[in-house]
DNA sequence: ATTTTTTACTGAGCATGCTCATTTTTTTCT
DNA sequence: AGAAAAAAATGAGCATGCTCAGTAAAAAAT
């Protein structure tokens, strides 16, 4: 069984070779299933023995590469960062790891990451987002900020979204050294950081100036 | 051209109708071109006589809503709200009218509004966006906020990113009376308002934490 | 060594979004 | 009314993501 599970390696290590590649020249949507196989020399149906879907491909180059930038954010981790500073830490990694892939990167987390709902794109793509979600609320944990006074749901859902912000921003990034991404990433956390602590209540509820229906 | 005008019209209509009825029965993906062809009576190749992609369609769909939307909230305008109360009662009053295309708004909205760039998905998406970007920036300006300290482009990125949040959590949201959806706007409208003021400066920039290449 | 079983690969074929040359219907011109 | 022109509708056909029954190759069992 041994020569067999070193070839499946390589085929597979082929199909996300070649795949990076012409991601990188053309573009995701650009490139065809038949393109990947031909370049790969495999047939057309046999990348689909190795990824469920075109798009569980594209994810998984991402995935992988975030999960480097994962744990070079752990080693660099000391400690005593403020809950801005390694939050900030941990995005920016992120994104310099994702560099390489950035031509096309846009593409894929656009519909593998989203925050609509729509039950697991594919598994790379959720363990992508559990795996990133549990770092951040570690991070906070070990800071020990109050139990929130907004389920912590809503809180993360909040994080989600203006990390999405952030890496569509940084996706179309035109700026020198993409350092305008950089101040959108430091608004963001200050932001979402500020959003944890109790709001400063003027006494007067927002929501009780639309009428929304209260019942049925 | 009376009686063809006429007719085509009710063919638009048809075309309209029968599509937001096998959305909302069997959701957007799930319904093909010829489900919509065969429902309306007309051939495979038609509708795309009327609009130039199937997503085009759905986006149309829920354009038509949200300018509806759009014409109660400038009617119910009084203009002494304060900047929070404004935006949560524009978007508020969105989603009133989004709600019988909830089931499958998600699915439109994530690729058609989606802050990642791709260039304009189509026509009606594009007006969206820029119409709900406008009434933002007037009611903004109409409170003669100060020049901000940042960037509009990345004020408004800001703003679109929450307001996609928004959505996103009200389209899963299965609370009640979607509630809480309502703290979740809330509090967004605050987020947002909050940044437009300079920012509590402590003296450390959270940017020099991370060893970020400075040039090339 | 031969058979059996397991594993990997193949490529014809399907479904669906969309195109476009052709046909049908309507309007305009004389 | 009949011919010419314009507008609208048609449906065969294409490209592409994906499936799956069949084949080939390798490993295990005998």
């Amino acid at each position: 069984m041994r020569v067999t599970a070193e070839q499946k390696r390589q085929t597979r290590q082929r199909i996300v070779e070649c795949a990076r590649n012409l991601f990188n020249d053309k573009g995701f949507e650009q490139t065809t299933t038949r393109d990947i196989a031909d370049a790969a020399g495999i047939a057309a149906g046999t990348m689909f023995n190795y990824f469920p879907t075109k798009e569980a491909l594209a994810v998984t180059l991402v995935a992988e590469a975030l999960d480097e930038a994962g744990q070079e954010f752990e080693t660099r981790l000391r400690g005593d960062e403020t809950l801005a500073e390694a939050l900030f830490a941990h995005v920016a990694v992120g994104l310099r790891h994702l560099v390489p892939h950035r031509s096309y990167v846009g593409e894929v987390l656009e519909t593998a990451l989203s925050p609509f709902a729509r039950e697991a794109v594919c598994e790379p793509a959720q363990q992508l987002r559990v795996n990133h979600l549990e770092t951040v609320q570690e991070l906070i944990a070990a800071r020990g900020l109050p139990t929130t006074p907004v389920p912590r749901v809503m809180t993360m859902h909040l994080y989600w979204t203006l990390y999405l912000g952030v890496l569509s921003f940084w996706a179309a990034d035109e700026s020198p050294n993409r350092e305008e991404t950089l101040v959108v990433l430091d608004r963001s956390t200050r932001l979402f950081v500020a959003s944890l602590a109790p709001q400063s209540s003027d006494g007067r509820e927002v929501t009780d100036v639309v009428d929304v229906p209260k019942n049925g």
